[in-house]
DNA sequence: GAGAGGTATCGAAGCGCTTCGAGTGCAAGG
DNA sequence: CCTTGCACTCGAAGCGCTTCGATACCTCTC
C-alpha cells in the first residue's frame, strides 16, 4: 500500500506539503505541485479512506437510504439510486447503501459512526420518523419525496399535486366529465406516502374546480385490476377516462379494456403518472406524466454537495419539478356513445 | 461524539480494555465486561468508522458493484442487492455501492483506498476485465454470475445450463418437437454475459439429445417481439412451444399469441426463465424456472463473510443453484392440429 | 534598509482505535 | 515458600492523514 509519506519521500517534500497539494487548502508553488502530482501518478497513490475520515475529516461518502418495499416500483428507485451514485462519484464521493428497513436507527448509525458526510433518504413518508433525527443533526441531508413539514429540510420531488391537476385538465379539455383514478395499493396510502396523497389532492381539487366527477380506488396489484375495474364500471357507468398511478396496473388495465371491447382511446381514454418507460412500452403507448427519476436523483445529490461545499442553507430548499404531460396514443375526445 | 476513551473513563478501565471487550480478542473478566457494556449502552457509544479502518483494521464494509445497464432486468438486480445488503447488515457490515460503469478502476479504488473489506461483483461477463485484478488481490470477493474461468474465484449463480436443459425436457415430455427460444437482446449475447450463453448451451445440447428442433432468436425489447414472432413462424411454422428468456418480451408475446388466436396452452406452450414475479403476474401465469435472486444475493454475502472469517479458500468455490421448474398454466401437451 | 506582509514549506501534534509487550495478582505445582 | 503459568488489565506505540503554528525567504513600502 502506497501512503502519503511514500509520495512525500518520492517527491522530496514533507507529508504535510503533499496533503496540502491534495486538499488545496494552502498555496503551493507550481513546481512543487507538479513534482508531487507526478509522484502520485507514478506511485499510483490513493488516499486511505479510513485515515481520511479520522479527525474532523470527511470520509467522502454519501449515505443513501433506499426502500426495501415491494409495493413501490423498483426501476424508478433504481434509476434514482444510480443517478445519485453517478453524480456523487463524479465529485469523488462514494455511496453507502442503507436499506429503508433500518429506519431511524440507520440514520443514528451514520451519525455516530461518522460513516458518511451526508445522507439522502428515499421513500419519505409524510410524517417520517427519520426526520427528527435529521433536523437535530448537523449533517447535510436531502430527501427524495416530500414530507408534510419541510422546514429546515432539503427536498426533491415531482410536484405530484400539479401532476394530478394536469391530468384532470387534460382530460377535461378532451370533454371527459367522469374520471376514474386507479391508484397505488392501499398500503401505500395507509403509510402516508407523500406522492400518492398529493397526486390525489391535485386530482380532487382540480376536478372540483372543473366540474369533473372523480372516483378514486386503490389497487393492490396486477391481479386485482379486474375487480377494481368492475367496481368502477358499476359505481360510475358513465366513466370515460382513467388515470392510473400504479405501474403494475397499467398493462392489465389495457388488456381488460381490450377484452371488454372498450377501445383506447376510441371509447375510453387512459393516462398514467408513471415511469417514462412504462408509458412508452405499454401495449397502447400512454399519455402520461413521467416521474423524472434521473433528474430527481441528480438534484438530490447536488443539494447535499452544495451543503457540503459550505453553502449551508439552514432554511432548507424544496425543489419541485414541474410535471410534463406527454400526449401519446391513449387519450382522445370523449366518445358520446354510451359505453 | 462519544469515543472509546469516554467509555473507558466512564467504566473506570483503560481504553485498550474497552477495545478488547469489543473485539473479544483477549479474555476479559465477567465483571469488567459487564461494566464496560453498560457504559457503552449508557453513553450510546458507536465506534468511529474511520478510525476502525486505520491500522490493519477492518472498515466493516462490503463493496457491491452493480450494473447500470438498462438491458438487464432491474428488479432482479435490485432484489439481489437488497438481499446482499440485508445479509451483511445482520453481521454488522455496511454496503458501499459502486456502479458497473466504473469497471476495473472501481475495483482498484477499493483496493488502494482500503474502502472495503471485500467486493461483490454483479453482472459478470464470461471474460470480465475486472477479474485479473480480483485474482491479484488478497481481498475476499464473490461474483454473482459465472465467468468462463472460475479458478480461484468465488461465484454464485443459477445453473443456467441445467435450466436450459430442463426447459427442453419439460417441453419434450409434453410432446413438443419444435421449440423457439426468444432470447435476450443481441447486445447481451454480444458482450458475452454468462447466463444468456449458458442457457442457450443447455437448451441446444439437450435438444440435440432429445431430437428437438430448436430455433433461437434474440429479441431487442418489447417493441420488436412482433417482428421476432413473425420470423419464427415463417422459419418454423411447425413451432408449438416457446422458451422466453427476456423479461420485457413475455407479456407482449402473450398478447400477440392471443391476437393470433394461438391459445396458450391449447395451441402453443410458453415457458420462461425469469423472475418469479414476472411468471406469476403474467396474463397467463407462466410455467417457469425462477431466477433465485434473493438466495443468490444471500449466498454471495455469506461467501465473502466466510472468507473474512478466515475460512479463506484460495481455490474458490462455485455455488450453482439447481434450477427449479414450476408448472403453471402456460404449458400443455402438443396440439396436433396444424397451427 | 528595516519592518510589514505575503508565500511556500516543514515539523509535530493529534484524530479514535487496535495491538503488542509488560505488568499485576492469584492459584497450582514442586 | 518460591516458582511457574494463567487470567486479566494497562500503557504506549503507531496506523495514514490533516492541520496548526513556526520558520524561512522574498517582495514591498515608507
Amino acid at each position: 500500500m502506497v501512503t502519503l509519506a511514500d509520495v512525500a519521500r518520492h517527491a522530496g517534500v514533507s507529508a504535510s506539503t503533499v496533503s496540502y497539494v491534495l486538499s488545496g487548502k494552502r498555496s503551493i508553488s507550481a513546481s512543487t505541485r507538479e513534482r508531487v502530482e507526478s509522484s502520485i501518478q507514478h506511485l499510483g497513490y490513493h488516499p486511505h479512506a479510513g485515515a481520511r475520515a479520522l479527525p474532523g475529516g470527511r470520509p467522502r461518502v454519501i449515505a443513501l437510504m433506499m426502500p426495501l418495499r415491494t409495493d413501490v416500483y423498483v426501476p424508478v428507485m433504481m434509476e434514482i439510486a444510480l443517478a445519485v451514485a453517478t453524480t456523487v462519484r463524479a465529485r469523488g464521493y462514494d455511496i453507502l447503501l442503507l436499506t429503508g428497513e433500518e429506519g431511524p436507527s440507520g440514520v443514528r448509525r451514520i451519525e455516530r459512526g461518522a460513516l458518511a458526510d451526508a445522507v439522502i433518504l428515499m421513500d419519505v413518508e409524510l410524517d417520517d420518523d427519520r426526520l427528527p433525527l435529521l433536523r437535530a443533526s448537523a449533517r447535510p441531508a436531502a430527501l427524495i419525496g416530500m414530507p408534510a413539514d419541510t422546514s429546515r429540510l432539503h427536498c426533491v420531488d415531482l410536484d405530484f399535486a400539479a401532476a394530478g391537476a394536469l391530468c384532470v385538465e387534460h382530460l377535461a379539455g378532451l370533454g371527459h366529465r367522469d374520471v376514474a383514478v386507479i391508484g397505488e395499493a392501499s398500503a401505500v396510502y395507509a403509510r402516508r406516502t407523500g406522492f400518492a396523497e398529493r397526486t390525489l389532492d391535485g386530482l380532487r381539487t382540480r376536478s372540483r374546480e372543473l366540474g369533473v366527477r372523480l372516483l378514486h380506488l386503490p389497487c393492490e396489484g396486477s391481479r386485482t385490476v379486474a375487480a377494481t375495474l368492475t367496481r368502477i364500471l358499476e359505481q360510475r357507468p358513465a366513466t370515460t377516462a382513467f388515470v392510473v398511478q400504479n405501474e403494475a396496473a397499467t398493462e392489465p388495465l389495457l388488456t381488460l379494456l381490450r377484452r371488454q371491447r372498450l377501445a383506447v382511446p376510441g371509447k375510453v381514454s387512459v393516462m398514467a403518472v408513471c415511469a417514462e418507460q412504462t408509458a412508452v412500452h405499454a401495449s397502447v403507448p400512454l399519455t402520461s406524466i413521467a416521474v423524472p427519476a434521473q433528474k430527481m436523483g441528480r438534484r438530490a445529490a447536488e443539494q447535499v454537495m452544495a451543503q457540503l461545499a459550505g453553502e449551508r442553507n439552514a432554511e432548507g430548499e424544496v425543489a419541485l419539478f414541474e410535471p410534463e404531460l406527454t400526449v401519446r396514443n391513449s387519450t382522445g375526445p370523449r366518445s358520446h356513445e354510451t359505453s
